[in-house]
DNA sequence: ATCTATTTGCAAGTCACTTGCATTTATGAT
DNA sequence: ATCATAAATGCAAGTGACTTGCAAATAGAT
């Protein structure tokens, strides 16, 4: 529980190294995503920061503002999992999801080689395509618990 | 090119099953997802309508209620691109896409039985789930045109 | 301490999509 | 063929996530 102050150092170099500056609305929704191991949306987040209050007051175009900059910063990664809002989370461990699509429960899986090495044999059948830089991969299913 | 006419004569046996009516502006749209491999979001199906008018006259809001139609009746798949809006296809043979992040081209490729082993492993190892009833997999890259 | 570019708050705007309601139309019953 | 009725449509207004213009605040370099 003390890493979290590294993280933070770790992450505020590298906001230094893109050129975005280190603010304390940008430290509390970091603190916020490694807490919490799951995807969140920009809402969640917001009332998170109100609720939890490291910060005095926030305003919610600055989260999406954060955000957004996090995302070209490479920090936090946007995630579709078929709801009307965007889920962010950190872009540490590529793993995929599986959802609930009763009660929208979100399990995490590893990315495996069996899928890298797919998604090569994949891409080397394509005329037009030689590279794949990313894929996004969810599963929707009813958990034991709904079904 | 003939067998548009039995495909839209299967298709209003599939909407009279289940329970849905058989309108011009419903054949009109089914007509353009037939003759357009590719996903079309709501807005491009409304323009190819005015354009092509094969109906006299039609509202966008009736384009996505019937969007929204189709995909309950299991005749049309809603698709997420990582673009702005929804695109939909026609939900006939399972397969998956690699979009080209620059210019938004769109290529489809099979599914495959390596796929579909790989998410029955998955789901195996989780302690939550025991079914997938449904997974995305979009990849994402530069064409050789592009790069 | 000062300067400047970036960030933030606020309010207004945008855009895809939805909905309430009155009218029209497809379809099954007569 | 006509009728009855539930579903489909047009229109306009509404919704909700997200964006943006602008002025004030602030981080970070000098």
């Amino acid at each position: 529980m003390e890493n979290i102050k590294n993280y933070l150092f770790d992450m505020s170099n590298v906001l230094k190294e893109k050129g975005y500056k280190n603010t304390p609305a940008r430290m509390a929704i970091l603190e916020i995503f490694y807490k919490n191991k799951l995807p969140l949306t920009a809402n969640e987040i917001y009332t998170k920061l109100l609720k939890e209050k490291k910060i005095k007051d926030i305003n919610e175009a600055t989260v999406y503002r954060t955000l957004s900059s996090f995302e070209k910063a490479e920090i936090l990664k946007k995630i579709d999992l078929r709801k009307d809002s965007a889920y962010f989370e950190l872009n540490n461990d590529h793993h995929h999801h599986i959802i609930c699509t009763k009660c929208g429960m979100i399990e995490d899986f590893k990315e495996s080689f069996e899928i890298e090495s797919l998604l090569k044999k994949i891409v080397n059948k394509s005329s037009k395509f030689r590279k794949i830089k990313e894929h996004s991969l969810e599963l929707f299913g009813v958990c034991r618990v709904c079904n």
